[in-house]
This record gives C-alpha cells, structure tokens and sequence, in this order.
RNA sequence: GGCCCGUUGGUCAAGCGGUCUAAGACACCGCCCUUUCACGGCGGUUACACGGGUUCGAAUCCCGUACGGGUCACCA
C-alpha cells in the first residue's frame, strides 16, 4: 500500500518551528517510503484564518525545500485542498452520521453548557456535554427553532468503549469514551469543527499515517469515533512531542524567534534548520550529526522519534549553521550578506563595480569562519570598512602600551608604504619580515597591529583585514592610533 | 480538577535486562597546533527524578509518588 501523509496547518499565523518540524517528519516519512505528501490547509476557523498566513507557511516550506506531491498550488486528485473549498463534501458525511444515529442537532445556549462544565467540575469530573438534546422530537426541535435558536451538530459519543490509538511513537494509547463528552462536528454557521473536517479529509485523501504534534493527542479518540462510526479505515497516529523553550515552558513569541521566516530573515541557512529541527526529537542511529535532507529521508524512522519534548537551543542551532556556512559558496553567502551591507550603507544591493564586487567576495571569505548566522556580517564591517578603528579597552588598550609598540607600528607603515600591492601575500611576507628585523615574538608584533588597526584582540585573520581595509584605512587608522594612544 | 503523555549531564541525545564504574554532539574549562585571530586536535567537569517491587542481574520491565507537559472550545 501506498503511504501517504500530509502536512494540515491552519493558517492562522507564520509557520513557526514545531509546525515545521512535523512538515519534515511527513515529509522525510513519505520520501522514506516512497510515497507520497501532501500539503492542505485547515481554515475552517473563518476568523482567524488568512491567505497571508497561508502563504508564509508554503513560502517557508518552499525555502526549506520541503516539497509536496499533491495539495495547495500543486493540485492533486484529492482536491480541493482547503477546507472552506469542501464543504459539500462534508454535508455529504455530516447526513450520513445523522441518519445513522450518530450525531443529533442541539440547541443549547453558551451559559446551559456553561453550568454544565461548572457543575461536573465541581464534582470532579471531567467538564463534558451530556446530550441533553439527543433525543429532541421533532415538534421539540420545530418549537427551539421558532424561538430563534441555531442548532449545531453534536457527535454521539457511544458509551463505556475502550478507544485504541495504535501510535508508533507513544505506543498503544487507550481512552475511555465515558470521559468525552457528545461534541460539536458542525457550528451553527454551518461550518465542520476540525475532529470532524480532519477525519472526512484523512480518509478521502486516504492517508495511511497521520504525523502530527503531541498536542493532538487528546483529540484522536474523537476523531477514532467518526471513523468508527463512518464505517472506515482508521489510520496510524503518530505523535511526536513539543518543542519547548530554554525555560522547559511552550515556545512563544516571548522566547524569540518561533517563525522559520525569521531565521531567514537573520540569514540562517535552509539546510541548517533542516538538520537541525531533524535532530529535535528525533536521532538517527550512527554518530553522524550533519544530514542533508536527501540523507535524511534515506535514514529516517518513526521508531527513533522522542516520546520527550526537546528544548529549542539557539546555539546548537548557531554551531549547525555555522557548519552549513563554511560549506557554502562565497558567492552565496555574498547573496546572503548584501541586504545587511546594503542596510548599513557599505554596499548597493545592486549594480556594484567589479571592485566592490571583489571585497564583497573577500570580505566573505575573511569573516566566514566567524558568523553563525549571515546577520552578524554587521558585526564585522567594521574590521574591514572606515578610516578610525573601534576604541580600544581593557587588555587591548594594554597591548599598545608595550614598550615596542611604536617602533613596531613606524617599521609597519614603513612596509605598506613600500608595497605596491597589499595583497594577503605580500602582507604576510612583511609581517614575517618585520618579526626579524625587530627580533620580537610574533605575538609582539602581531597583536600590536591588530588593535591598532581594529581596537579589537579578537577577529578575523590579519593577512585579510588588512588588504580588505586597504592602503588608505590602513594608514589612517594607524594615525589614529599614534595620536590618540602613543603620545 | 478528570483524562492522556512524558522524566538519562545546562541543552540535544545513544541506550530497547548483563558488554553501563552510561556513547556522541552543543555549551563550559584546560592543553596542543598556529610567530596574530580563528579553524582543528586532545583531555576534563556534569546525568539514569524519587520510592517500592520483579529478576541471579534494571537506566532498561511493573506499581506508586513527585515534577513537567498536553487536553477537556461553536480554535485548530
């Protein structure tokens, strides 16, 4: 049999991290197994729904490369792919459940059911519908809805059945129907309810296992009685656990970044936040830790996900992503830098002279081993960009007060004056010679240059700051700093 | 509160009754490499929530407790 598996958000917001750890598992799970993922959208929620966040969420699977088979904006047999598109097909299940005895209309006000939760937790029972209106006769009804009222349609919920839910992650979990109260499958606007909407949509898109969040856990039971009640084929749950914050509490907005468009945005990498949200809650069997995803739908397995939620740690994120960029082009990474270069004035986005273009690319090259994540290029710009260096404290500030520091700084604008070139190589050869003529430890000549050229102890590779600065910066900075600090 | 799920170092996690005086990774700390900064290499600190069973033997199985989470909507 063919597997097949779906990703059902609601697009009610951003596609953030969980959401987008449960697209990869289907979608790894599907590849696994040759078959096939599909991608709909639950919006049956008219309120809160939009086309904006319906389309962040594809845009963000799309930027992880998490492609789909069938489902919105790629079509597919199974169609429509939105909920709101389905409706007829629901009514279609809806007066089957009807007629069938297993669900009724009622015609209870907000406050009776209300009084009803209130009265059962008082007494320490689970709040539920009791069904007071299961067995309405028709004058009954004809009377309720002359007063105005509008009925929704509640599911019979049999009584005292054991319900099990064959889950590869969790193992079997059994409910007890008695602790479910009779819920609403259509609102009085006429609208399915999700455990009704998703079961009529799992079954005529006839996916065969359904991946999806912890947090739907509690609902399956509902959603194994409409199959049951239908007559149908009940699939495989699998439920994989939360993704909490560094506090252990659920990921929200507080925390940071939740969307997987903001890592974009900070210029994180695709393929890193593949691998990464790959590794939350689930582990492949070797030591290997970088994945790409076509390795990762080779290897992949339901019965190596985590029954435990994982905490989200931004920097194990930034040690994977810092990975992911030492392995990319500089041209990419160029790409990826040009918006916060553009941002900060150093660069045009566009229409650069082949002299810009050719420090772009070194300057990538320089700081690339540095970044875990492309935003921080503006951290570094000012290694490489301006006539005065940061101000040097602390240690820094003690490094120019060694007693060899003006001489070692009057011999190196000595040397840059000589060179025609400062290329990498040139520096590097006149840094070495600069060590024998003064005959001091390279740490004595070095790290004098550095913080006076940058003000800084730390940073990237010296033959490249100094020709990504160029003569001119150079010699100014240099100036600078005998001014300000050797006097 | 009822029901359900979970609990190995700060974090991700391996472990599926003996090879566990518990792997690996991130972070942290040292050392080495590098005549700068890093990369890298090597080493170190830190964990089976607790209490009962079962068993010759338990991180692994069972029960209870504690703690955490989910759910009980005309949200999904």
């Amino acid at each position: 049999m063919e597997i097949r598996v779906r990703f059902a958000p609601s697009p009610t917001g951003p596609l953030h991290i969980g959401g987008a750890r449960s697209a990869l598992f289907n979608y790894l799970w599907a590849r696994h197994n040759n078959g096939k993922f599909i991608v709909r959208s639950e919006d049956t929620d008219l309120g809160r729904s939009s086309r904006e966040s319906e389309q962040n969420i594809l845009e963000a699977l799309r930027w992880l490369n998490i492609q789909w088979d069938e489902g919105i904006e790629v079509g597919g047999e199974n169609g429509p792919y939105r909920q709101t598109d389905r409706l007829d097909l629901y009514r279609d299940y809806i007066k089957k459940l009807l007629d069938g005895g297993h669900a009724y209309y009622c015609y209870c006000s907000e406050e009776e059911i209300e009084q009803e939760r209130q009265t059962l937790t008082a007494k320490g029972e689970t709040p539920r519908y009791l069904g007071k209106c299961r067995h309405l006769t028709n004058e009954q009804r004809a009377t309720l809805e002359a007063e105005g009222r509008k009925p929704v349609v509640r599911f019979q919920v049999p009584e005292s059945q054991a319900i099990h839910i064959s889950d590869q992650v969790r193992g079997d979990v059994v409910f007890d129907s008695d602790g479910i109260g009779d819920y609403v499958i259509v609102k009085s606007d006429g609208i399915p309810t999700y455990n009704f909407a998703v079961v009529v949509d799992d079954v005529t898109m006839k996916i065969t296992h359904v991946i999806r969040g912890e947090e739907h856990l509690s609902n399956t039971p509902r959603q194994v009685l409409i199959y049951q009640a239908l007559g149908l084929p009940v699939p495989e749950f699998d439920h994989v656990s939360l993704i909490l914050n560094t506090e252990g509490g659920k990921m929200s907005k507080r925390d940071g970044d939740t969307a997987v468009l903001d890592y974009q945005k900070k210029g994180y990498l695709p393929e890193a936040i593949v691998n990464f949200i790959a590794m939350l809650g689930w582990a492949p069997s070797g030591e290997e830790e970088f994945y790409t995803l076509d390795e990762l739908a080779d290897v992949f397995s339901l019965d190596r996900v985590s029954k435990s939620p994982a905490v989200f740690d931004l920097q194990k994120l930034n040690y994977i992503n810092a990975h992911y960029i030492k392995a990319a082009a500089p041209e990419r990474l160029a790409e990826l830098a040009l918006p916060y270069l553009g941002e900060m004035g150093i660069l045009p986005q566009r229409e650069r002279t082949d002299k810009q273009q050719q420090w772009l690319i070194s300057f990538i090259e320089a700081i690339s081993e540095k970044i875990s994540h492309m935003a921080e290029v503006k951290d570094f710009v000012h290694y490489f960009h301006g006539a005065v260096p940061m101000e040097p404290v602390g240690e820094a500030l003690e490094v120019l007060r060694g007693e060899q520091v003006p001489g070692v700084l009057s011999l190196f604008r000595e040397k840059v004056r000589e060179v025609e070139l400062l290329s990498g190589a040139t520096v590097k050869v006149f840094l070495k010679q600069m060590t024998k003529e003064l005959k001091l430890g390279g740490k004595f000549v070095y790290m004098p240059v550095r913080v006076a050229l940058t003000g800084q102890m730390h940073g990237p590779e010296l033959f490249d700051v100094i020709p990504l600065l160029g003569r001119e910066n150079v010699l100014s900075r240099l100036e600078v700093t005998e001014k300000r600090y050797l006097v």
